[in-house]
DNA sequence: ATTAGCCAACGTCAGCTTAG
DNA sequence: CTAAGCTGACGTTGGCTAAT
């Protein structure tokens, strides 16, 4: 039982721990101390030894029957062994052919959303859904002409002579609008600018949301950001003329650019957002590593005690 | 001051999964 | 079936630290 807990865990994962548990271990001399917690699922009762200073590793621990991945050591090691032929091999396999041959890991998030499911105890990785929430103007209402993107990320589209903050869902939602990328610009609720949209009569006036005037100009293909005070163009930005006369081949290459670097945006939010549940999703595992670990001394102790009073008793 | 090594965060690609 | 989302893998970059 005493082997079952740390055998299996990843070597990584049980170094971390070790060392806290070795100065833990003389805190807790007596197995029946006060700072004992019973973690009580549906599947399981565990018992947890805290000490003072280890409250705080406990909480969102997993408390999950034999489904966890780190109780699951074939997959890693099928993985592991794949890696280590390419290595053995001398010849430096290429790239490609290292992708080809590198089995998939099951997903973490579906790991844990299905010991969550399992198990009430088990902290679920949630879908955010907070800036669906949020209510901005929605495009069935009064559908922009063109979607400006900040330097901080910030969207914004100019509609009925306003300057409307977007959420990401609803730039989706707006295809075959205009993206502009205004770069080194400040953000449209806090500073000043001007969008200009050279190749087209518009010019924006942006301050704290509020398009103040728009002004025709000239007939250069591309967007200037102003600073307000100056008047000079801070930056000239990488913009898709709205109504600029172009073939249809060049339309239809734009087009293709323009969805290309959609789709590498949301894949870079994506890929940000996927970086932060890993984290998360690796706390949980620390987290029931130290709860097992504790699990683990506790019952070991227990057992020793037992053995203790039998031995009285035999002699 | 410079350099090397390490690490964390990032962007991109490719392949798998899922929703419609 | 297809488009969109998710995520492992890879390469790059910048910050930090120790050694020179």
């Amino acid at each position: 039982m005493d082997t079952s807990v740390s055998s299996q865990l990843d070597s990584s994962l049980n170094d971390s721990v070790t060392d806290g548990e070795k100065d833990h271990r003389e805190a807790n001399a007596s197995p029946a101390a006060s700072n004992q917690v019973l973690l009580q699922t549906e599947s399981e009762v565990a018992v947890v030894q805290l000490s003072d200073s280890q409250t705080s590793s406990v909480q969102g621990v997993i408390q999950a029957p034999q489904t966890s991945v780190i109780q699951s050591p074939q997959v890693q090691t099928v993985q592991i062994a794949t890696v280590a032929e390419l290595e053995d091999d001398g010849s430096v396999a290429d790239t490609q052919k290292r992708r080809e041959l590198l089995t998939r890991r099951p997903s973490y998030r579906k790991i844990l959303n299905e010991l969550s499911s399992d198990s009430p105890a088990v902290p679920k990785i949630e879908e955010e859904k907070a800036e669906d929430d949020t209510p901005v103007s929605s495009p069935t209402e009064s559908v922009p002409n063109s979607i400006y993107q900040t330097s901080t990320g910030q969207y914004i589209a100019i509609a009925q002579g306003r300057a409307i903050p977007l959420t990401s869902s609803t730039v989706e939602a707006l295809q075959g609008a205009q993206t502009l990328t205004v770069t080194g610009s400040p953000t449209p609720q806090t500073g000043a600018a001007i969008l200009q949209a050279a190749d087209s009569p518009h010019q924006f006036f942006v301050q704290g949301g509020q398009v103040l005037f728009q002004a025709a100009t000239g007939d250069i293909p591309a967007y200037q950001l102003r600073s307000p005070n100056s008047g000079l163009a801070q930056s000239i930005v990488m913009a898709a003329s709205p109504s600029s006369m172009q073939s249809p081949s060049s339309q239809h290459a734009e087009e293709i650019t323009r969805k290309r670097e959609v789709r590498l945006m949301k894949n870079r939010e994506a890929a940000r957002e996927c970086r932060r549940k890993k984290k998360e999703y690796v706390k949980c595992l620390e987290n029931r590593v130290a709860v097992l670990e504790n699990q683990n001394k506790t019952l070991i102790e227990e057992l020793k005690a037992l053995k203790d009073i039998y031995c009285h008793k035999a002699e």
